[in-house]
DNA sequence: TAAGCGTCGATTGTCGACAGTTTAATCTTG
DNA sequence: CAAGATTAAACTGTCGACAATCGACGCTTA
């Protein structure tokens, strides 16, 4: 006999973690620039401004802090980190370590599903590059590239790629504004999915290498030229 | 007036860093088994095994689960992950990625000290080797590649090399025994050395890909071979 | 007889409290 | 007046407590 109603594809809902919610806010507060880097983070302040008690706080902190987003020294306390140029040359290089490989994987999992994904993701960064909304524009380019990393269908990888995403994240939000003109973007990822339906390995690598390369000059660039003093971002 | 005793160079006795003592804890708990895959870790039981409160316990617990070795259930708790055959493909591969990289920016870090160094910890290799400390020789070697990511001189990198090797420490300690003989394995990381000295970019990443992945695939025949229902790794 | 329903102990998620430490602000003192 | 000592306020690390929830087990019922 059968009474249990049938699975039915629903989400699960899990309307009790505290500490997920806490480190949603706290990261958008950190990649927002809200909290600006070397700022301290009050456990009991946040608490009292999300209603809650500090134990989640302080389990959501370590989970950035893990992240890279924070640092904590003992018995002072977590402070949003400080980003050097240095951190930034970090974090690029170890993208395109990442994400060239991820690259290569995904040309070998590519499906008509997901190669029309990334098609229709191409089409959103055409649509959203006349708006003004940086952070938008940011947020679709990141999609795009997060994608190619699903693809590839590790799950270690694209873990590694979304702790970098909010290091990143930080950083174009230190710059304020796009790094290129968010056509050129949309017109650039067009050609690295043709290289990566083209399946050669060694111009995929190349490929992606250049492209994220290029973003990286052109951080560096921008960083460099605002005073450390307004965007913390230390020499 | 002073009359605190000055610093000692000494393992900085942050006597009150609980949470990382408990993290340190666990971690050994789960490498070596004593806290078998798919084990529930029991917040009150660590806490009370440990002589402390809870607190400090999910604090740690959340750490570990970062690095990918328990996962949380909401509302069940924290269980020691289980691997499949799938998870084990994931870090070896992530592993060839990283490590690739690293060899390849370490070979232009190279300094005499550094060399020497290395030098020196191939030395402990072959003094280990005749050992039956299994764990010991695993150690050693681990420190020798981590070397090479140090002196590869990026913190994001060698982090994620570290997440990776608490994972393969836990993949190791599940086989119980070496995947190749010792003495063999010192003379391959002499070879590593002589081509990282060499310092040709396309001989080095070649050598290290073939390198760990050798071990790969002896690993991942040693893992089949056992059945699973005594090692906690799923196929 | 087996799916579904209470019930009960075990365990998690969260909270408020307290001691000890750090930071700042104020007060000395040469 | 500056450098150091002193005091007060703020904050962290840790704890124990309590309600909510989960899993197991036996009970009901079709």
């Amino acid at each position: 006999m059968r009474l249990m109603s049938p699975p039915v594809g629903l989400a699960a809902l899990t309307d009790t973690d505290l500490v997920g919610q806490v480190a949603r806010v706290l990261t958008q507060a950190v990649v927002t620039g809200q909290l600006a880097p070397g700022a301290k983070v009050v456990e009991a302040g946040i608490a009292r401004e999300l209603g809650i008690s500090r134990a989640p706080v302080r389990e959501a902190a370590r989970l950035l802090e893990q992240q890279g987003l924070l640092v904590s020294h003992p018995r002072r306390g977590f402070f949003v980190r400080k980003l050097e140029i240095r951190d930034i040359d970090e974090i690029y290089d170890l993208r395109i370590c990442v994400e060239c490989h991820a690259a290569l994987l995904a040309a070998k999992n590519l499906t008509p599903a997901n190669r029309a994904a990334l098609r229709k993701q191409i089409d959103v960064l055409h649509e959203t590059a006349d708006l003004e909304d940086h952070a938008r524009q940011v947020e679709e380019d990141y999609k795009f590239h997060r994608m190619i990393v699903e693809i590839a269908g590790s799950k270690r990888l694209l873990k590694v790629f979304d702790d970098l995403s909010s290091e990143m994240r930080m950083v174009i939000g230190l710059i304020g504004r796009l790094y290129d003109d968010p056509h050129r973007i949309a017109q650039t990822h067009e050609a690295l999915l043709e290289v990566l339906e083209q399946g050669h390995d060694d111009i995929i690598a190349a490929r992606f290498d250049y492209h994220i390369a290029a973003a990286w000059r052109e951080v560096g660039r921008l960083v460099r030229e605002i005073p450390s003093s307004t965007n913390g971002v230390a020499p």
